[in-house]
RNA sequence: GGAGGUGUCGCCUAGUCAGGUCUAUGGCGCCCGCCUGCUAAGCGGGUUUCGGGGUUAUUCCCGAUCGUGGGUUCAAAUCCCACCACCUCCGCCA
């Protein structure tokens, strides 16, 4: 939720926000009548609830029959003051709800447009030339099967389409993959977190999950738990309904966990191989900061995830999201793609996003600044997506007899094996 | 899942049985000031959060807020109901 005072300073603040997302600019001046119902009924519950302490102090104190006519004119107040009490607290959740409508406000410099209008604003890499090395990449599908590692028919005689196993050298590879991420973070100052996967509706709500993307999570009825699609959800909420003490910011947790995700929209979309799935792994960055820090501290993120791809030897692109294509609580977004040799495209591989105040107003995470109580800025940002990164590892790093290189910073990590070879 | 206990404005705590100057007590911590060569002690003042209004430099006024939500009542921290969280014990389980 943005700051409900920005409707009476600069209500086109918002107008402009909402046309760049190319949503609807009617709202505001929804908004604006809301707030201002919302205040008229506020005032009138107060002064009544005024008179009547005043005069139950008076009752308190008189005796006899004073005391009966004092009773009876407060009795007939009691039912007016209950009647505007249900008038406020209708206008004022009235209001509530329109403003939870409202996705956060774009950066005015944010490019211009929908899904297609991002703005490339780096490259990094060069794809490699298979023809030149004399011979045709294998997409990661048949590298997985050739190593041992993707095992996508019995993820879907398992548990359905969109599902898949790691076996082997692949499950070996994506714990290398965590403990990598994990330790680069740590080196970066964050602290590691292992979220639950399982999450109430607040904190589904309050990162912003349950607009227009609430086709896109899975829901448990029973008990009415939410399968979150990121750990960004959990660690967002961590810190809901406190007030942290400024000099503790910026906090910065690395979180891991599975996410799961509906992908209802995307029938007939990327269905070979495990590009997009209902469930995968992912290590997220997630940053709560002094909102006059966020733009820095997404520079920050941005910079992690570059620093990450880059130490795998990947080709890739740094993207900044259009208006239009944000979700409802970024601010502004830059996505990484990676190169896909079989595809012959950059594809998404990470994302940061700035959400300033937007997420903490709604989950409630404020700070004790020098100016007073408020709302701090939070950001995510993607460090290793596995299934996208594994993707981008055997494609890119396949060698003409099935073997994959290794690149040298995940050796560690992986026995100290310089490649994956072909299982019998 | 069953039984019992607890929940008060940072932390601890008085108040709940017997509803009404509770406008929530006291201590600790913290902040400001005084005193002092410095520090400590001492003394004085302040210190929940949200909303509305007046000023926008500080301050001030009003309403709500005693785990959450309902109910009873002219009036609820206090009585009633439901829910939530934590603790203890039992059962089940990795």
């Amino acid at each position: 939720m943005i700051d409900p005072r920005i409707l009476r300073t600069d209500p086109d603040r918002i107008r402009r926000s909402q046309e760049a997302r190319g949503e609807s600019v009617e709202l505001v001046d929804e908004l604006v009548a809301a707030d201002e119902a919302r205040r008229g009924a506020i005032a009138g519950f107060e002064q009544l609830r005024a008179e009547q302490r005043d005069l139950g102090k008076q009752v308190s104190r008189a005796k006899g029959e004073e005391r009966t006519a004092l009773l009876a004119r407060t009795k007939s107040l009691a039912a007016d003051v209950k009647a505007a009490s249900a008038a406020s607290d209708a206008a004022a959740s009235r209001f509530d709800e329109l403003m939870k409508s409202l996705p956060n406000l774009v950066f005015d410099d944010v490019p211009r447009g929908g899904e297609d209008d991002f703005v490339v604003v780096e490259t990094h890499g060069m794809p490699r030339d298979f023809e030149a090395e004399g011979f045709a990449p294998r997409d990661h599908l048949e590298l997985g099967t050739i190593l041992g590692a993707i095992d996508v028919e019995r993820g879907a005689k398992v548990s359905g389409s969109r599902f898949y196993f790691l076996t082997g050298q692949g499950a070996l590879l994506e714990l290398a993959l965590i403990n990598l991420a994990i330790a680069k973070a740590l080196e970066w100052g964050f602290t590691p977190m292992l979220p639950p996967a399982l999450v109430k509706p607040s904190a589904m709500e309050g990162t912003g999950f349950l607009g227009q993307a609430a086709q896109d999570v899975y829901h448990l009825p029973a008990d009415d738990l939410y399968l979150v699609g990121t750990s960004e959800v959990a660690l967002a909420a961590y810190h809901s309904d406190e007030i942290l003490d400024a000099a503790s910011l910026p906090r910065h947790y690395v979180g891991y966990s599975p996410c799961y995700r509906r992908e209802a929209g995307s029938y007939g979309k990327d269905t070979k191989g495990i590009f997009r799935v209902h469930w995968f792994d992912k290590v997220e960055m997630f940053v709560y900061c002094d909102p006059a820090d966020a733009e820095s501290e997404h520079q920050r993120l941005l910079a992690f995830e570059k620093d990450f791809i880059a130490s795998l030897e990947l080709p890739f692109q740094v993207l900044e999201v259009a208006a239009g294509d944000l979700g409802m609580s970024a601010a502004r977004k830059y996505d990484c793609y990676g190169w896909i040799p079989t595809q012959g495209k950059y594809r998404e591989v990470t994302s940061t996003s700035n959400c300033t105040e937007f997420q903490a107003r709604r989950l409630n995470v404020r700070a004790r600044f020098a100016g007073g109580v408020g709302a701090v800025a939070t950001l995510n940002g993607t460090l290793c997506a596995m299934t996208r990164m594994i993707i981008l590892l055997l494609e890119n790093h396949q060698q003409a007899d099935g073997s994959v290189h290794v690149p040298a910073a995940l050796r560690p990590y992986l026995g100290g094996r310089a490649s994956l070879l072909p299982v019998g």
